[in-house]
DNA sequence: GATAGATTTAACCAAAAGGTTAAACCAATC
DNA sequence: GATTGGTTTAACCTTTTGGTTAAATCTATC
């Protein structure tokens, strides 16, 4: 740890995402939040005033990240070819180098669905680009010229993220199906990526 | 509720599936079970001695049912044709039916990956049948014939899985990046079905 | 209708949780 | 070196939690 280089607010932040991300909100203790990041339990309070508020600062600030790393891509993608080339790329690589904060966004989206949905409402409303529309008009326009051969935008999204988000956590249930280790190093971050491009561009453009 | 018909274990079992996939095994209390289920707090832990045995019931014959469901499907299939449109179906179906069955997994999954990967490869043991053995040699077979162009059997799991399993979970962010509300309807399920068959097939097979 | 065994209950308990507080500490400013 | 304001601490408090217990009730068998 660098408890000299941090500061106490940002060691707490440190210590939590790595509790949050292990058990959940309910499951997270702020004692061992505390005992991580080096400091005594109450500056926790003294920062953030409530675990609650802790665990949405820590929510907010990761999909303010991933919603930034995913516009600089989509604005630079003017064609299908490119579009599902970047989507997959640009998760990939930010949900593999934060692990943690993918667990943290699953156990959000499951728990409680409303609040993440919230969350991207929001951002969207003060955004200057409007992604809802840029990506259904995109869509639409694409399938009518018979570039793409699926239609509604919802499964065009489906198709897309989970085989993207979920990869690093459905691991475990693939060690356990195929009885073999599997690390998360570089060369599995490009496989995962060429795959998934793949089967998203032979799986969806004609 | 079927107060009279059902037996206080299976009013509790019930109860405690509803509980746990909507707050995770943390955040799931006991007295709510009990309410939930209409009987005495002290009659969870006469039938299951413990909140986490209780859990682990639950789990287990969560698991079974899936696997014993997928089983039926494998068996059937000898050409990936069949196979990439069993597996979509499978588990679309059965998820789509027991949406708090998926959370419940999906929660243990990201809380406790070792514990669901030591239920499958237990039942994997046990079984008579060994999906490792067959399912890799499968996709080796057929990448050497030049049939699909995945080689990795991880890869070709986690093109197929996602796209299936966490549809329902990821369903909410859909909605937010949309902006539209999505029910999931028998025509949702089906046009899913549908469009990760053709993914998969499509993005897959040569 | 007495006995026995399973089922159900209200009342209780110890431990642990999130959160508070008041005092101490520390660095800068005057 | 006294004052000020942010930072840190140990000790404490309240509520809630999973879990227990001993008594009560029901059910069936003889």
């Amino acid at each position: 740890m660098n408890k000299k280089q941090d500061s106490a607010q940002q060691r707490i932040l440190k210590s939590a995402v790595k509790e949050f991300a292990k058990h959940g909100f309910w499951g997270a203790r702020s004692s061992r939040i505390a005992k991580g990041a080096g400091i005594n339990k109450a500056m926790i309070f003294y920062y953030f005033s409530s675990k609650e508020n802790l665990y949405r600062v820590i929510i907010e600030d990761t999909m303010k990240a991933v919603l930034e790393d995913v516009r600089k891509f989509i604005m630079k993608t003017d064609s299908p070819d490119k579009l599902f080339e970047a989507l997959p790329e640009v998760y990939i690589r930010f949900f593999s180098k934060n692990q943690l904060l993918a667990k943290i966004m699953i156990h959000d989206l499951v728990q409680n669905p409303d609040h993440i949905s919230a969350i991207i409402a929001k951002m969207f409303k003060q955004a200057s680009f409007k992604p809802q529309i840029i990506f259904k008009e995109m869509v639409r326009d694409w399938y009518e010229k018979g570039i793409i051969s699926e239609s509604d935008p919802v499964h065009v999204i489906l198709n897309i993220m989970p085989p993207s988000l979920f990869c690093f956590i459905g691991l475990p249930m693939v060690e356990a199906v195929l009885d073999r280790k599997i690390d998360i190093n570089d060369k599995f971050i490009e496989d995962r990526i060429k795959s998934v491009v793949n089967l998203i561009k032979r799986g969806m453009l004609k």
